[in-house]
DNA sequence: GTCTATACGGCGATAGAC
DNA sequence: GTCTATCGCCGTATAGAC
């Protein structure tokens, strides 16, 4: 029952959900095909126990957390607080196991796609994403609206890649760093998007956003 | 033939790889399979004619746009400009033309995914990465080479999901933002993501970063 | 170049013994 | 609860007429 969830955990993290057959999870499983049918239901059954078996504990120590930071905060919450709350614990979880690992694969390509199984996904996620849009606002009162919107859009991006473990990074930096170092990267994550999202909430509303990216862009004197 | 990719296009985009069929992509083009294999072979020589008839040209105007930014601003070249030069000509694209957002979809899955199709996707993409990373490392001399590959890793996770029109922030924001508001998101990515890559490369290296880290998320006076 | 017909395998799903 | 046997369908891929 666990074996057969990790098995299909795993085997769905790396071939996707259409790219995984029954047959071959009953196989690593040691199982059968007609005994997943008897606990799942079908493949979309074993795919829903897959991931809800993990949504939950992630959603119930997120939620914790983002709780007791406002709690303890208050006004004075900050948007690097606001992020380490949303992201430490599901990295601690993804460091330790690596059928976190598998999770997390899978919720990162899921997330990133158009087709039907994000639907599966936002249930899950949509209260969590709420909270943390509701926080923003609350530690960036003078904020436009909208750009609270876009902060969380980059954010959730940042974020999604990241628990991904497509290893790119590490090819790229030829192992000099690793997508599997989730410490490290959580840390890096505060600090980028926190810094990232105060300037672009932060900024002289005032001034047209493309005037403010020329002046940006503009070489250095 | 055009007619043929476009429509592969739009179902790979929409289902994935393992999600679409020969027959179904033969069907919407009004062709049929043997036709298809008579020009690609097979699946698989379909899918990456999909891919490169577009990525030749992504890639060339996006080199040429970062080798132009370089001539002109030199030593002088910031964080924003290059990720500028890396993304306003790729959003262009993309915001001109539905072929191009199919494309732009099926880069992102594919982009984070674990699967064998990343390969595929790498060998197109590599050059412009190791392009944008030397570049990086040239507009901030004085950054720890790790912290350029982890500044690369957020941007690229965030131009990845502002290209991959998940709808997702288009619900959360209850229709006040757009996922399909190309030029909106470039401007801001350029914001948000500059101002967070210079602050973590140019943060003071002798503190510890949990230390940092500790500092932004305790609350504001 | 384009289409019809079809081979062949593997898929999800079912029935039913134990 | 667990397994064997098997159905029916649909996928890719092929052969060959025109």
């Amino acid at each position: 029952m666990t074996k057969i969830l990790d098995t299909a955990e795993a085997i769905f993290a790396a071939n996707g959900f259409n790219g995984t057959t029954m047959q071959e999870v009953a196989k690593a499983a040691e199982a059968d095909t007609a005994l997943l049918r008897y606990y799942f239901t079908d493949k979309d059954g074993l795919f829903d126990a897959v991931l809800e078996r993990r949504a939950h504990e992630v959603n119930a120590v997120r939620m914790s957390a983002l709780d007791a930071y406002e709690a303890m905060a208050g006004d004075g919450m900050t948007v690097e607080g606001i992020i380490e709350a949303f992201t430490r614990p599901a990295f601690k979880l993804i460091a330790a196991d690596e059928g976190w690992q598998n999770y997390a694969a899978i919720v990162a390509y899921i997330n990133s796609s158009r087709g039907a199984l994000r639907e599966v996904m936002s249930a899950h996620f949509d209260v969590g994403s709420r909270r943390v849009i509701a926080l923003l606002k609350r530690a960036l009162p003078h904020a436009d609206e909208h750009e609270i919107y876009w902060s969380y859009h980059f954010f959730t991006g940042a974020f999604t890649f990241s628990i991904g473990q497509t290893g790119r990074i590490d090819v790229l930096s030829e192992g000099k760093v690793s997508s599997l170092d989730f410490e490290a990267i959580c840390d890096r994550l505060i600090v980028t998007l926190g810094a990232g999202i105060r300037h672009l909430c932060e900024r002289d509303m005032s001034v047209p956003i493309d005037q403010t990216v020329a002046e940006l862009v503009a070489p250095r004197a």
